[in-house]
DNA sequence: CGTTCGTGCTGAATCGGATTAGCTGAGACT
DNA sequence: AGTCTCAGCTAATCCGATTCAGCACGAACG
């Protein structure tokens, strides 16, 4: 059977005084005056006793638990939310908080329910938590309480969020091509539907950057951000019309289907083709040659959030976190180009 | 502010009963006698109120908060450990449980601070999970609380684990290969030390059906179980000696590394080789062609770790979870080979 | 010498339920 | 009529903290 709890009784009577006066002494509260004896006394019979308060017992009189709830719509995704859940974790257990997680498969009763659930627990405030980015009405039930957005924004923007700042990697991305001296023949891959913020952000810090060097994308391989689609698409794209220097993909796991298409069409990365990408998957890691990337923050994501949400002053803002370049092998200066001829094939087979 | 809440005195005054009464009737207890019509007047205000109990309060006095600690070495790994939180708290959702989860890094210290702090909101019982399969000493914190232990064992087999079937996984990748008319040249790719579970069991599995159809393993690449030393193993591999029929992969991030040796030595997956592998991640459908692999069943195993620590009777003893065979592209019968020939390049370049 | 003030501490109430130990009134039984 | 039973409920206590409202005592003050 567990041990019976030490309570804070035990405590007092150890230390030969009320509770009251061990609870002043434990919370460390100076309002109230304690000779410094006596505080003595109850600090070492606590430690002699190995007391612990019972925070259910503290949380009923108090309303606070040091608990957290996150809920998000999917914990499970090929992007790892574990390292989202870390870095929400790590920083409430900094902070002497503990970490309820849930998920909702967007599910809208669920949620419902998934947030009374931690209602009823007594939790502190919430992470809500959507694992691609996207706009979202936090759930009435929020309402009076604590909550921070992470990866989506309320349509009103009054509240607080924490996204990947998107736009920027697209600056980062197209920035680091044409440092490396790529301009006419960038193309994007992957399709960007308007209502898919990362899409959208993405491709806009891309043209943002082209635009501010005098030059823009030579065009668009348009695929769904998936391995297979990816490699059909950039294969037809590599069988006809002018070739690319460079590939900015929308994803890692565009990028390899990429890859794929490149090798088949005799195209080496990055001597032919240079490749970026964004999420910094493992895969990224996996590539050959290693796959520069610009990775989504998620332990970053998390750890604001969490730091916003515990934060003295509650924050009322959208706080954008830098996508930071991880950069490995699929980036090279592109091959002299004829002028006015065509790069690519014709260079490689010079 | 949040709206008050509810209480159950305010459901006992409204049905016009004692507190005690709306007691009774809520918790659905029969022993007590109380009116049909008593109890449909408690009912019905708890309705019209919306009245949800105080987990808080009812933890302090019944010593049960409906609450799960999922405590982790690692929460963030490749191998999705997403699915396996994602079974654990569906299935503790299920049985009206939430989940915290915390991770240890391996440091006890952490370890035994993350079980105090689980211990002090009062959990009802702990998951001790590993995120990969190794043999583990349950910390003594957990003495006298429920727990069981997830892809770890304990010296004594007394306390109940749940594992992954890896030697039925290794059966299954011989059996599968056997099936398909491998006999004589299939190689294992990837080190087994024997210290590692997951390592020693799925070779052990593997060399059991192959010595039960009369056959064995042609040989080991030994390499690391990542990418990049597979693919320098394999490559070198393909390089000399008698040609494989089929490669078991010891897990998803060998067999991608394989698979770019093959493509390298102008070897077709699964016309030239064969290729098995373990854990399904998701790098197995994305590979071209789709790499048949089998599964850690990371939902099935959270799910039924939760089952059994909320189980009526305590269980105590191992439970295996089969692992389950993903079958896609990467196998199909050997190249018809010369009596006594070589197989591969040979029958390749005929 | 009586009052005031500050120091150091304690009793009791409170949070919201669960649970134990009755209490009441009506019908059955003697 | 008096006693038992039993259905149907309630008062009081407990769980383990926090916190409000004082209480006692000695020193300082007028």
């Amino acid at each position: 059977m567990p041990t019976p709890r030490v309570t804070l009784l035990d405590v007092a009577r150890r230390a030969g005084v009320s509770r009251t006066t061990a609870s002043f002494v434990m919370a460390g509260r100076t309002d109230m005056r304690i000779s410094a004896e006596a505080e003595h006394r109850v600090l070492h019979a606590a430690r002699e006793l190995n007391y612990r308060p019972n925070l259910m017992a503290r949380g009923l009189r108090t309303k606070l638990t040091r608990t957290i709830g996150l809920v998000s719509d999917t914990i499970a995704s090929e992007a790892f939310a574990g390292e989202l859940i870390r870095g929400s974790f790590s920083t409430a257990l900094l902070h002497q908080h503990l970490l309820f997680v849930g998920e909702t498969e967007g599910d809208d009763t669920v949620e419902m329910q998934l947030l009374q659930d931690m209602l009823d627990r007594g939790v502190d405030g919430f992470i809500y938590a959507s694992m691609y980015t996207r706009p979202a009405r936090p759930p009435s039930a929020l309402r009076g309480h604590r909550f921070v957005l992470l990866n989506c924004v309320a349509e009103d923007h009054r509240v607080p969020a924490v996204l990947p700042d998107e736009r920027g990697a697209g600056r980062t991305a197209a920035g680091l091509l044409l440092d490396a001296g790529h301009r006419e023949r960038i193309f994007l891959v992957g399709e960007t539907p308007e209502e898919v913020y990362a899409a959208r952000e993405r491709r806009a810090g891309v043209e943002e950057a082209l635009a501010q060097a005098g030059s823009a994308l030579a065009g668009t391989v348009e695929c769904l951000w998936w391995p297979e689609p990816a490699y059909q698409a950039v294969r037809e794209f590599f069988g006809g019309g002018p070739h690319a220097t460079a590939l900015i993909c929308l994803n890692d796991r565009v990028a390899f289907g990429a890859y794929q298409a490149a090798a088949e069409a005799g195209l080496t990365v990055p001597d032919d083709v240079s490749v970026v990408s964004f999420d910094d998957s493992s895969l990224a890691s996996w590539l050959r040659p290693g796959l520069t990337s610009i990775a989504i923050p998620h332990f970053e994501l998390g750890r604001l959030a969490v730091e916003l949400l515990l934060a003295e002053v509650p924050a009322h803002d959208v706080h954008r976190v830098t996508m930071p370049l991880r950069e490995r092998e699929s980036v090279a200066a592109p091959r002299p180009e004829k002028v006015n001829g065509r790069a690519g094939m014709n260079v490689h087979s010079r």
